[in-house]
DNA sequence: CGATATTTAATGTATAGACATTATATCGGT
DNA sequence: ACCGATATAATGTCTATACATTAAATATCG
């Protein structure tokens, strides 16, 4: 063990929170009540503590204590963005109507469905989502049920499952793919233009302190999306 | 003055380092200096020093001091790709073709290209990227002479704008704008397809510690080139 | 000269305490 | 019941010191 006391408190907090045993919300210890625990200095502890702060893990506040931050939507660079609220800034009405819906594993031969299911089934939501009534984008989406069992319970009827899961499971590492495609023939029946029309696709895993959360490949009209990735110095924090 | 010192010390290098008073490699004081030079205990001066590594900013050895950090490629969740780079990690031979150049004024009634010059003069290179001789990407570049007055003497007929740009001025901020766009008639024409084919459109801003160096738009043939952004948690940084 | 041991200068970790700051909670008075 | 003053509990900052760790620099020996 050569590790440093403040680091195993750090790393302990931190794991604990990514396997949301601590939830968002949730006050942790006060630094009278770690320091006995630990029997350290108060030092210690607050060095621990800082860190989980600058990290964006944990917001601490005078008087009241230690909490689990809550989102973490703007300390990491480039969101994953919330389609609902981002057509809803644009001042239009959101909508998705769900147009398919299986719970099965992993297709034989698809490691990443595999890799994904680790172990468990599948969730496949299929839908397509609109702004004011026009079809956007049409999304496949694949969740792992081993990571987010109540996604089995949920109703996508109305609400689209990637805003359920951001309000839900946070997120701690992801990849986008960004490419141009042409709509295929069904794309472009469910969205309203003719095949090979340009259209974006954007195909995003997810994960959650490495465990494999959800896939996402959505197909956007090309002349009502754009994608925006704006990122500067993280530092600052400040106080 | 409600700032607390270990911010002040730390604010005062983290703006040496992005105006570039301090430069990659340079070693900055001992904290045994720092706390002479700022009369505060030691404490303080590593707190401060501590901020600047997690933030990725400088690097710490022991024995051997602080110095500003090198690249800051990693720490930075989507990095500005360097085509010539990637192509070659692909196996393939990148060039690049000058086919534009240009110093001039801003457009007058374009605020943004105002804005970019920033008073000055800009330097307009568009031209054209290839991977082993076929045509992969065609790019307008607008680049801040304010910002990067060594630029009007740069020979850009074999080494692309891109490259000498990341090579030569570090970048602080930047956004990037992704779509998908149909081939215009004239880049159709220099990618060698036919006009409305879905291409990638990335438009970026970057800007250094405020000022902005340079805008550009990169029209990709869509099925030769995929964006991927993958970005996880900063923090962890260890020993 | 070269490999190895020693010194040493720097950061890394930690302690125990002091005082400052501030949001919350409690207590009064109207 | 409300509003305002006061107390209080938590974090925020800082000091002064001690010892640990590490890697660069230097000395030593074959």
């Amino acid at each position: 063990m050569k590790q440093p006391l403040h680091e195993k408190i750090r790393a302990d907090f931190e794991a604990r929170i990514l396997a949301g045993t601590l939830a968002p919300g949730d006050r942790l210890p006060t630094e009278q009540e770690l320091m006995q625990a630990h029997g350290c200095s108060r030092m210690t502890v607050s060095k621990a503590l800082s860190a989980l702060q600058s990290a964006g893990l944990v917001e601490r506040r005078k008087k009241a204590g230690s909490f689990v931050a809550r989102p973490r939507v703007h300390s990491m660079v480039l969101d994953i963005p919330d389609l609902a609220v981002q057509i809803g800034e644009r001042g239009q009405r959101h909508s998705y109507r769900l147009t398919r819906r299986q719970l099965r594993g992993p297709i034989a031969g698809r490691d990443e469905e595999a890799a994904l299911a680790n172990g468990a089934q599948l969730l496949e939501l299929d839908g397509i989502h609109c702004a004011d009534d026009r079809p956007l984008a049409v999304e496949h989406r694949l969740i792992a049920t081993r990571a987010v069992p109540a996604i089995v319970d949920g109703d996508f009827h109305s609400i689209s499952p990637g805003t359920w899961l951001l309000q839900h499971v946070p997120w701690t590492e992801a990849e986008n793919r960004i490419s141009a495609v042409g709509a295929t023939r069904e794309e472009a029946a469910q969205l309203g233009i003719v095949p090979g029309a340009p259209c974006l696709c954007v195909e995003r895993h997810t994960w959650r302190g490495g465990d494999p959360i959800t896939y996402v490949r959505q197909v956007f009209l090309a002349d009502a999306y754009d994608m925006v990735a704006r990122f500067g110095p993280a530092g600052s924090s400040g106080n």
